[in-house]
DNA sequence: TTGGACATGTAACGGGTTACATGATTGA
DNA sequence: TCAATCATGTAACCCGTTACATGTCCAA
């Protein structure tokens, strides 16, 4: 179970529909905890809650619209307590952008200009975060706990921290290249050499600009 | 492609073979960036790529051992290169702690103190993953590319990060529990009474210890 | 009248994990 | 000799996504 839990949790907020509980996850930034959620999997997974018990339906109509709202039952609460409970898994995360500045050096090291570039649309994507995240948290009409407070924070700090790794490494690269920190064993060489015999380059090597 | 990717960047180090791929992964830390690689992806996939030319066999032994080294063609570095010019996807999360979290105070408001021994589980974890990271980082005898250092650096920054949140939110929870940040339409207040509803809780409420 | 938000759903597919199966070598 | 590490591989399965299908209501 896992993508329950979090339709579970979502419910236990307050009575919602498949709809909303989306609407709900991607404006409060949850998505940030939780990759996203697809209506391929939330309106199964409801169908497939509500046979078990967990949930119930209340309406089938708001406003003249077909709209199916569910709310969790005795036993759905009992389970998300114990879902709460139980210790979390260790947090997974999957960032492109970092395992490919690890491979840069030896798979692209004479083209620094597109890992900027990258670097760049990254950055202004984690500020546009921080601001819809800082707006949402004083709109006014959002229901902020004081715990999805301080969770709010712990996004908006990690943005702010990667933002700013970000500008140290947009500036790093802007400099001169540097020896590796540690390679006993000459390994960037060696792979650079490994590379250019593969592709047949000439060692004339990283085009600088005078 | 994706898992295919990070093989082919971590054989772009060194020719290597499947299981030296995992163990790089995982000794580097770069597990960090991505989930974790497991065999049962690691060999077809290895399999696959040779059979489209990206990479192959250079020998089947190893000081007697049966170990089937690969390393990168010609097409096999372009592609690399190409994906690596590509725009990284945005970072996926997953951080069931953080999740639950926000469901607390709905969901399990009156058990302050699993949600805290949670949180020192974690914290544990990330205190051993700096370590880690830092001693492997300075260890004398792994090759870190520069770009590798800051992306170390980068982990380990996050890391203390999360470690003194960790502390705070602890700390938070031993002290008295406070309104919410932000209510306007009392939904907290309405979740508690929809929950000790569907449980039959007395209204007594969170046991206070005097 | 048309585009956008609201609203629900299914089927095929993809990508990776878990669990299993197997076996050599090395050091305690 | 026994556990740990090195080493490769497969098959069943899980979980979730993508893409598609469908329809309403409202405002410009």
């Amino acid at each position: 179970m896992s993508v329950e839990h979090i339709l579970l949790g979502v419910l236990s907020w307050m009575p919602n529909s498949g709809y909303g509980i989306k609407k709900e996850v991607e404006i409060s930034g949850r998505e940030l905890g939780w990759g996203r959620l697809s209506y391929g999997s939330i309106y199964p997974k409801l169908k497939k809650l509500e046979e078990e018990g967990f949930i119930r339906t209340v309406t089938a109509e708001r406003e003249g619209r077909m709209t199916k709202i569910y709310e969790l039952t005795a036993k759905g609460w009992r389970e998300l307590g114990d879902w709460l409970r139980r210790p979390p898994a260790p947090p997974e995360i999957r960032d492109e952008l970092v395992m490919k500045i690890s491979f840069w050096e030896t798979g692209l090291p004479e083209d620094r200009e597109t890992l900027i570039e990258h670097l760049e649309l990254r950055r202004r994507e984690a500020e546009e975060m921080v601001r819809h995240l800082e707006e949402w948290s004083r709109n006014g009409y959002s229901a902020i706990s004081e715990l999805g407070g301080l969770s709010m924070d712990y996004w908006i700090d990690h943005l702010r921290l990667s933002i700013e790794w970000y500008g140290r490494m947009i500036r790093y690269l802007e400099g001169p290249p540097t020896p590796p920190r540690q390679d006993p064993h000459g390994l960037y060489e060696k792979a650079r050499r490994r590379r250019q015999a593969a592709l047949g380059l000439e060692e004339s090597d990283s085009p600088e600009h005078p």
